[in-house]
DNA sequence: TTAAATTACATTGTGCACAATATAATTGTT
DNA sequence: AACAATTATATTGTGCACAATGTAATTTAA
């Protein structure tokens, strides 16, 4: 086993398939959020705005691991769907605060159905769920050290 | 544990951690892959031609779970680079083949370094390494099935 | 208190990723 | 042989992801 060392293949390395399985995944996701007409990123966004209703985009960039020229088109975006509002902060001038709009709270209970429609599909048992969130918490703080 | 389960958050779901463990690898990858003047992506397609030397887009396709819209500009940027020729088969003009030219071979010369500086950097126990490389190919044959 | 450094975003440019559509060649059917 | 269906790739358009750079506001320090 791992005979020839020496030449990267596909089938060896671990990072192919964490890249595959992130693809599928958002795959998996993209028809449930296609009835929200937002996309997999943009719902990455609002569940952090629906744990805080008011982030700044400095914060929400630090949740999600994305800088501001990820954010800024993508929270435009957001915002001229009326999800969200963004204006800069009165006493600092520099930091832009995100809100949640009524909109974009109503989202949230359309969202709701969306994890058990995912845990359904991927049709794991509880046991094989907590066993691999627990494999990939570990696997992320190693990669954060 | 698991409280307040209609509400969808960033920390409860698997999606998210793979999303960020993918993202962290592929950045991981880059400083190594900025030496060789490829990206992520174009070093998958070059794992594959080192291997067989000769593919269709189609057949770089399914090894990669790509589609030509992906594949056609970035085959078009290794072949500027010269590390592979592109050109439609006699026998059925549909058919684009994709040549490894020796410098694509030099290359892989190169690239062999890479594994072994990622494990490196992963810093993890060959134990570690292939409990999780089961767990992965476990729930990539679930994501497929 | 003014210059320098820092902070927070925005902009620009490159490169995926994927849906939708187009095009051209081949194959299958009658 | 002629038409329809299929196949393989290309094109177009949208939306990330990220590096590099720009800009304006704020903070720090001499």
């Amino acid at each position: 086993m791992m005979e020839n060392v020496d030449t990267p293949k596909l089938g060896d390395q671990l990072c192919f398939p964490f890249y595959l399985i992130a693809k599928e995944i958002t795959g998996m996701y993209r028809p449930f959020l296609e009835e929200l007409d937002i996309t997999y990123s943009q719902y990455l966004v609002m569940m952090a705005l629906w744990e805080h209703e008011k982030l700044t985009v400095t914060q929400i960039g630090q949740k999600l691991h994305l800088d501001s020229g990820t954010l800024t088109p993508l929270l435009k975006r957001l915002e001229a769907k009326s999800y969200l509002i963004r204006h800069r902060k009165k006493e600092d001038e520099r930091v832009v605060e995100v809100f949640l709009t009524e909109a974009g709270n109503q989202l949230q209970k359309k969202a709701c159905i969306i994890p058990a429609k995912m845990q359904e599909k991927l049709n794991l048992s509880e046991n094989d769920m907590v066993e691999l969130k627990h494999t990939v918490d570990k696997l992320l703080q190693i990669i954060e050290k």
